[in-house]
DNA sequence: TGTACATCAGTGAACGCGCGTTCACTGATGTAC
DNA sequence: TGTACATCAGTGAACGCGCGTTCACTGATGTAC
């Protein structure tokens, strides 16, 4: 049965997604610790009131924004890790993801950079706990590759952990980069290749 | 001739510390962004009006204190790239010397960490140079080791960001983990040494 | 289908409070002679 | 060394303003019969 919503339910979302969609453009000069609950009512056009139907706290936005902005880049990760080819192609592939996704969302990915060490307990602990998630998931994917043969499970999610911070190191470069001219953001893209390259050479010489 | 400062010149730094050390103290729960002037004139026990006397906004006390958190790296760095001994000697001096330091300033760490992708531009700003700066540093340490032969400056710089990156990494770990149980930091300290490991296993096979 | 009642997303007024910044000031320290 | 003036770190009152939160409300939507 596909349970339709009614006409309160479907209002309720889009105001709802209306402020996760203020807050985040918001939160690109800020930091959610600083955001205003009137702020953000302001920019989304309802009464400082209306806030309180939809959250607890600007902390309690701010992990809401965590599950959107991670939940978009589930897909990413996957499709990453599981591209085909030899090692190179699989790594400018990666890489080029990784520049598309900071296009289509760039602030979803500031947001994580940001939050990811900042000053909301409640919203550092969900990044975290959802990066865990992501490694996890990466270390499943690695398991299935030749290569894994003869890796223990720590090592291989030690390496799941690497390439999941770098993944995010590399996201905030290309961030940086986006209004710069072609060579800078070229520049940035040429370092991401070289440094995922001497990961997985150091990946493949492990257990020499 | 050894300049003596005057007393007023003396209290002033004095009152000057006091406000730093006021912040870094206030900014292990929030963020820089968020940081009041009352708040950390309330902490100094001076008047509101004081501050002014000092810095002309948070901002510019919040790029202070980047000079002062990475002053204290430098030599921690300097130190840790020419530590003398084999490939592992190396490895395990220094994430020791990591954790050291996370240990002795953990308000410094847990700032660049918070501010580095932070809502305040100046801030992070100030943050980057000073990255870069330690790049370069690190490079020119590489470049002297018998392992860069062959190597040219764009692969050693590249090198040397990913150091940077993974040293700041894996000082962010220790300090989540500082109020941890020994078994943790121990588990922490065991990720660092492989992923360094790794990262120098795909250095010493960068050029097959 | 129509009616009577319940729900609940969004309102608008009101509150007490702390904010950043201005200004003229004070009095200890510094300097010129 | 003593005196007269300049400097300037820190003060305290005052300002207008926006903040988060409370409360009783409204009126469209939902539901039971």
């Amino acid at each position: 049965m596909s349970h339709t919503l009614g006409i309160r339910q479907v209002q309720k979302r889009k105001t709802r997604q209306a402020f996760l969609d203020a807050a985040l453009a918001l939160l690109e000069e800020q930091s959610l610790s600083s955001l205003g609950l009137r702020e953000v009512t302001r920019a989304v056009g309802v009464a400082p009131t209306a806030f309180y139907r939809h959250f607890r706290s600007t902390a309690d936005l701010g992990v809401a924004l965590v599950d959107e902005a991670l939940g978009s880049l589930h897909p990413m990760v996957r499709t990453t890790v599981s591209t085909t080819g030899d090692s190179e192609e699989r790594i400018t592939g990666a890489i080029e993801l990784i520049a598309r996704h900071v296009g289509a969302y760039p602030a979803h990915v500031r947001f994580i950079a940001r939050e990811r060490h900042g000053g909301v307990q409640p919203v550092r602990e969900a990044i975290r706990e959802q990066l865990a998630r992501f490694a996890e998931e990466v270390k499943a994917e690695l398991a299935k590759d030749p290569e894994a043969a003869g890796w223990n499970d720590d090592d291989l999610l030690m390496l799941a952990h690497l390439y999941v911070d770098q993944m995010l190191i590399t996201a905030s470069l290309f961030l940086e980069a986006l209004e710069a001219p072609e060579d800078e953001r070229e520049r940035v893209t040429q370092l991401a290749i070289r440094q995922l390259r001497l990961i997985s050479i150091g990946r493949s010489h492990w257990l020499d």
